[in-house]
DNA sequence: TTGTGTGAAACGATTCACAGCT
DNA sequence: AGCTGTGAATCGTTTCACACAA
């Protein structure tokens, strides 16, 4: 998953654990599908099935919520629902800024999956005068001079920034001087931020690099595992060599201490 | 993050953890950085704040790699650049579909980090006719039809998925058994894949509502904290209490059985 | 003297397994 | 009989603190 955060230790007692709350918004999208279908009640085996965890886990998730559940019965789902967007602070409406439209911000701009949420684009601001006034996702684009009173005048408090590297961290200061506390960051930078702020950062290029990590592992060990992926895998063909060994000396490596790709 | 995956057990020897491979990536933006500058060295103190990581952690992190440091002096930085590099996979070419040029894939499309960092993107496929043949970031889209044959003909391990959430099983589908054994999911649904499969999700709305989570929890608590964040944090207004809870029995709750938002 | 590398301790999250309620 | 709720065991990650190499 993509993502990293900046934190307040969890001093704070009744706490439910940073795990369990990145795992309640999975669930709430499992159960409002569920009660689309007008299904009454699920169980645990069911609903962590589509949420695609484990049935102890979920059971332990709920379990710091409360005792929502009836034995020998189940979850009434509507009630869940409820129940998980009130701990959510879904019941209420988040208006939000979007900071920087290039092709991310508006794509950002253009989704649906905000307002189905509680979540509610309140302006979209860019640094460019050209793209000033601009209608983006039925909105004008607002000039980052305003940027202040923008946040002040519709009390926002979660800022996503989708600007290039560069800006990122102005940007979030100036963000957070206004009264943003929390920041979504698609800027591929690290935000340094004061305590009580927030961060959640998504980054692209992050999970492509996990990914090639593993599939590199993969490539390395084909023979085991006869899944149907292994044998899928196998009709690929390996990718080009590219890059090239940095000089220097040589110290201890777990396994190739030489570079595996152009040997010394 | 934005994050979750589906994984074989690590029951193969001398793996480097997890949580430790989810940092290279963030190491190796913070080195490239150094060493565009010409910086010859760097100590884990260093390193560790440009990448938003205590130190500690840092070193941990290495000496999964090797030992590839100099006690008292620090890291030698084009050296650890590669090691990283060729550890995440990325002294090979790889080559990624994107799947769904709606305004998100689109938006990936142009995203120029992909290309930085061995990456290419290979194809741009979408289900819609209309927009066969049609460039989009300098490059045709091509039909759904064809995925199969483009993914074979190219070699493709990595896709991504950026579709409407309803397409986004089928599609998975279709990657994997045309040899795709890396996916990147953006579309909000839980994939169900084979093992040996490596799924991971961006998730949007999810993100915001970790952070609608904690900044429910920030209102709560005005009092205590006495940090910049919390001063500005009381400029912003609160927002509008919208939801209305579900009906059914009431069970126990933890502290606030009772809606929050509108006192009983 | 400086800063890495790493055992050992502390912490947090997951899984097990079953008592207890419906 | 069935399924939740949860202590206890397990596993993975982070942090501590210091021996050791340069």
């Amino acid at each position: 998953m993509a993502t990293g955060r900046t934190h307040r230790p969890a001093t704070r007692s009744r706490g439910i654990p940073e795990a369990t709350v990145a795992r309640l918004p999975l669930y709430l999208r499992a159960l409002t599908a569920l009660s689309e279908r007008s299904v009454p009640t699920v169980s645990s085996e069911e609903l962590a099935a589509a949420a695609g965890v484990n049935s102890a886990k979920l059971r332990k998730d709920f379990s710091y919520l409360g005792s929502y559940g009836t034995r020998g019965v189940g979850y009434d789902v509507e009630y869940l629902v409820y129940q998980i967007s009130r701990e959510l602070g879904l019941t209420q409406d988040w208006p939000v800024v979007i900071v920087g439209i290039g092709n991310l911000g508006a794509a950002l701009a253009n989704y649906g999956g905000f307002a189905s949420r509680g979540f509610r684009v309140a302006a979209l601001i860019d640094a460019d005068p050209a793209m000033a006034g601009k209608p983006v996702a039925g909105m004008p684009v607002q000039h980052t001079d305003d940027l202040e009173k923008i946040i002040r005048e519709n009390g926002v408090s979660i800022g996503v920034i989708a600007t290039p590297a560069g800006a990122a961290q102005q940007v979030s200061e100036r963000l957070i001087a206004a009264g943003v506390t929390s920041i979504l960051n698609f800027a591929p930078t690290v935000l340094s931020v004061p305590d009580g702020v927030d961060v959640r950062k998504v980054d692209l290029s992050i999970e492509l690099q996990i990914l090639a990590f593993h599939e590199q592992r993969k490539a390395g060990e084909e023979p085991g595992a006869g899944t149907a992926a292994a044998a899928a895998a196998a009709a690929g063909q390996a990718p080009q060599a590219t890059a090239s060994p940095a000089a220097g000396s040589r110290k201890s490596g777990p396994d190739g201490d030489v570079p595996a790709v152009m040997p010394a």
